[in-house]
DNA sequence: CATCCATTTCACGGACTCATCACCGGGCTG
DNA sequence: CAGCCCGGTGATGAGTCCGTGAAATGGATG
């Protein structure tokens, strides 16, 4: 059994490809994830039902009890509601609406890229926070409510517009750390992106309004990388690990 | 005084209301976590800044030194980053954006209920904990963080283009091992190689800002075997050299 | 139907990267 | 010692990414 002393968060992996299932462990085990791991349906219900999992990935072809199975049984009998990924063979519609009428969250095509994957749960795993916790965040000196909006930095209050509200929130919660632009389209849009991008203008816009007015910048671009929210400054971030 | 061998964290309560803090101390104990009190400002901040809490939770309204008082001082004068959730009598924006400004991370408006209260504390401890789960690279006195892109010697931030960040990555997570050039290649470029060998100049603008400015050089050649990244200092073991 | 405002789209210029090349030096081999 | 191969060092042009601002779109409101 896994030691769960990690804090990036608790995964189970439900796949029975072997070699699947290895890269991908590994992978997010790297990535600082616990993964507990399950070669087919049962035993991956009874882990899923037995623990709390921050996120469940579940292959949609299994043997003896198949992913939709497994997911619905989940949600239904166990009442947990837990994320859950599907991994699916093919991009039908209809694969996708059964699996989340099933009560999947989210979905996969394979083949897929690790760095895929990851992006996909990290965003389950904020998605489900979001709810229980989380009410006000805060970076450097600024701080926004989520409960009743309100935005202020230095004390003084800002006026955002509702997109410009919600891609600062994204990018609040990942504070130091740098979100791809992908990611954060992905989070505000869902699958239907817009045709061209948008992020920039409302980037430029948010900018304006937490950046301009104030003499250190919060917002900054991390060239063909992405985009981070932070205080560049008392960092005494030596996490110094002698090696 | 409290032991702490517990696993659910280690409040200090701080709230002149006997009622009240009963109730949200006995609650909180019998939930699993080691709770410590006090009545007033000045002891609660004592308290506070002698000790390394998980989370405060401090009442607005306090005899002799107030929650914003008490909030303040921790933040400015001990540099404490402790979490704060603060409890305010009404709910009236000007107390929340006080508060918020003070340095509290949440707050709460009185009368609530030690569910909820429970839900925003375990949300704090785990914003907490949740920074220092990243996976950082450390290589002699070199270190990347991989989530925000940061990158650090001797204190230093060193600006790397993306390419060579990768570059760097991947000799970091291999370090004391010697990388072929053919595996770095494939490892960032895939199965589309450029056509000349642009590796070395890559190399060339790594070495150029993480080793010219410092004493000793951490990337090495390995004549026609590839690069390793190490700090040549405990190596007992000398490689074999064909002299 | 008229107006307003958030959002999207578009165009342009500037900043930044990157692949490529040409040149140089130094060590290994014969 | 001479030639050769490997690797370091820069400069350059093409292509990409990004900031900026304005104009077009579209939905909500009264």
């Amino acid at each position: 059994m896994t030691v769960h002393d990690e804090q990036a968060g608790l995964i189970l992996l439900v796949e029975d490809n072997r070699q699947i299932a290895e890269m991908v462990g590994e992978f997010l085990e790297r990535r600082g994830y616990s993964v507990d791991y399950a070669a087919d349906g049962v035993s991956g219900l009874h882990l899923a039902v037995s623990n709390s999992y921050d996120v469940v990935v579940l292959d949609l072809m299994l043997p003896g009890l198949d992913g939709l199975e497994v997911c619905r049984k989940l949600r239904k009998e166990a009442k947990k509601s837990t994320p859950v990924l599907m991994l699916t063979a093919r991009d039908t519609l209809e694969d996708k609406l059964v699996g989340l009428e099933a009560g999947a969250d989210d979905y996969l095509v394979k083949p897929f890229e690790v760095r895929e994957l990851e992006a996909r749960l990290r965003a389950l795993i904020r998605r489900d926070r979001r709810q229980v916790s989380t009410e006000v965040l805060t970076v450097g000196n600024m701080t926004l409510d989520t409960a009743t909006l309100r935005l202020t930095r230095d004390g003084q209050e800002l006026t955002v517009s509702p997109i410009g509200l919600k891609l600062l929130a994204i990018l609040m919660r990942e504070s130091p750390r740098v979100v791809s632009r992908r990611d954060i389209e992905r989070e505000i849009w869902g699958d239907t992106l817009p045709d061209s991008d948008t992020l920039r203008s409302h980037l430029y816009n948010l900018r304006r309004v937490i950046d301009k007015p104030f003499a250190r910048p919060l917002l900054h671009t991390i060239h063909s990388a992405g985009y981070r929210l932070a205080d560049l400054e008392s960092e005494v971030a030596s996490t110094t690990q002698t090696a």
